[in-house]
DNA sequence: CGGAGTTTTGACAATATTCAAATATAGTGG
DNA sequence: CCACTATATTTGAATATTGTCAAAACTCCG
């Protein structure tokens, strides 16, 4: 039996972004809140923009990215239900978020955001605990693009969106990608032809079964770890000696 | 003419790693401790290790890495005098730290940190604005990584590490590197041979000098600009509305 | 001066990108 | 419900960039 609850913790914090899937206090910050829409494609905030609100999203999927000088994109994180984006900022938003689905949010001032948490000091550890989750994101993502190539790339990017959805098991392990494949690739640092065939490849090797443009069925999990260049990878706080010991490989 | 004072804002935080060239709050925590030193090569702590303590460099450089499966090393961000590292931390180091250089450090632990933080409201906002600028650089490490070829990496390192050097000046543009190729390569994502090869075509291009294995000398600073990539860089917070406007990928 | 370790250089191979075309999918209006 | 269109994805062939392996040149220290 794999140590998934381990390994899962470490994959499923979303990269630039703060997540919760419980109902936390940070969360609860947001509950008053007014639901907003934003239909696939619109912008929630443009990077350079005053940040002046964090955000909840309460259902959908955004993407966050940069666009550099010569009009390349990079997509260094994505949103889904119940994550909150806001809280690592500095006075402007260092990059931009727009819906890939429609989606729901809720949002709160940055003003408000730092009263609660100045009088609040049970917040404190809160958001300390996500930036440093956000943190350790950053820096896998550093590694994935620092060492890994097209195939771990996709493989890690797979296994990331498997471990997000709370209902996965190893049995049912049904991933959703409702983002693009160009989503995908500027996400990987790869081009669209390349994640395409690494796709291709995993369901040659008999690992996945494509299910539409939007959704994959993991039939090999084992395998499609080993793939990844993660083995064994360890979450940064659990991890003693555990975790190498029931690893198995298919 | 180049917007070179924000841009040098944005590179010179260093990655993962919390920077304060003139002596600030979080500094002060520091001065009453004992100065450790450290020879070239050695450890200041490893990935894994329980995070029982923050540190101030004195002076040196340090790398900052982490090990993965198949024994390749990841740098994520070097040290020097005046950074600040373990903020950002969880309880267990998310990477190790290695002297390059023989190197003196302050020690402070976390107990006592967060006791000090705890009390001294104004501590506060400086904690969480070293927070988002390491956030800032790593953002700026997974641009570098996901979309810039050998020689534009090699042009932003070289800016950075310009940048990061109080005394700079444009005339007098010497930058010096005391970690060795492969920490370079380790960093940037690159072969060492590919590194060299950047270097040697700079200097071709009369771009720069070198200097000995550890010094190089910039001659064309505003070239060097622009083979880095970061030509309408911004420095996160400045920049007002400019740029996006025609900007839409296909 | 010698020698270990580092860096540079060269030749070749591997991997991912680019460009082009074919195919699949989703959305729209009849 | 179907055909049609626009868009997204896949596939193929050629190219480019970077990596690998091997050897030469350079530096730094003792």
């Amino acid at each position: 039996m794999l140590q998934t609850t381990n390994f899962h913790h470490a994959l499923e914090i979303a990269n630039a972004v703060l997540l919760g899937s419980e109902q936390s206090c940070l969360q609860a910050l947001f509950n008053k809140q007014p639901v907003e829409r934003l239909a696939a494609g619109e912008s929630l905030f443009f990077e350079g923009d005053a940040a002046k609100h964090l955000f909840e999203v309460v259902e959908g999927n955004l993407r966050i990215f940069r666009i550099i000088s010569d009009g390349r994109r990079v997509i260094t994180g994505f949103l889904q239900a119940g994550d909150i984006v806001g809280v690592s900022l500095k006075n402007h938003y260092l990059y931009s978020a727009e819906a890939i689905t429609d989606t729901r949010v809720r949002r709160l001032s940055r003003k408000a955001f730092e009263a609660e948490v100045g009088n609040s000091p049970a917040l404190r550890p809160e958001v300390f605990a996500r930036l440093r989750d956000e943190m350790a994101a950053a820096q896998n993502q550093m590694v994935l693009l620092s060492c890994k190539n097209a195939e771990e790339r996709v493989c890690s990017f797979l296994l990331k969106q498997l471990h997000r959805d709370p209902g996965h098991s190893r049995s049912n392990a049904i991933v959703e990608l409702p983002m693009t494949r160009l989503d995908i690739a500027d996400y990987l640092g790869l081009t669209i032809e390349t994640v395409s065939r690494m796709m291709t490849k995993l369901a040659n090797k008999g690992i996945l079964v494509s299910a539409g443009r939007h959704c994959v069925r993991i039939v090999k999990y084992g395998m499609l770890v080993q793939l990844s260049g993660d083995d064994d990878e360890y979450d940064g706080d659990e991890r003693g000696l555990l975790a190498y010991a029931g690893r198995q490989r298919q």
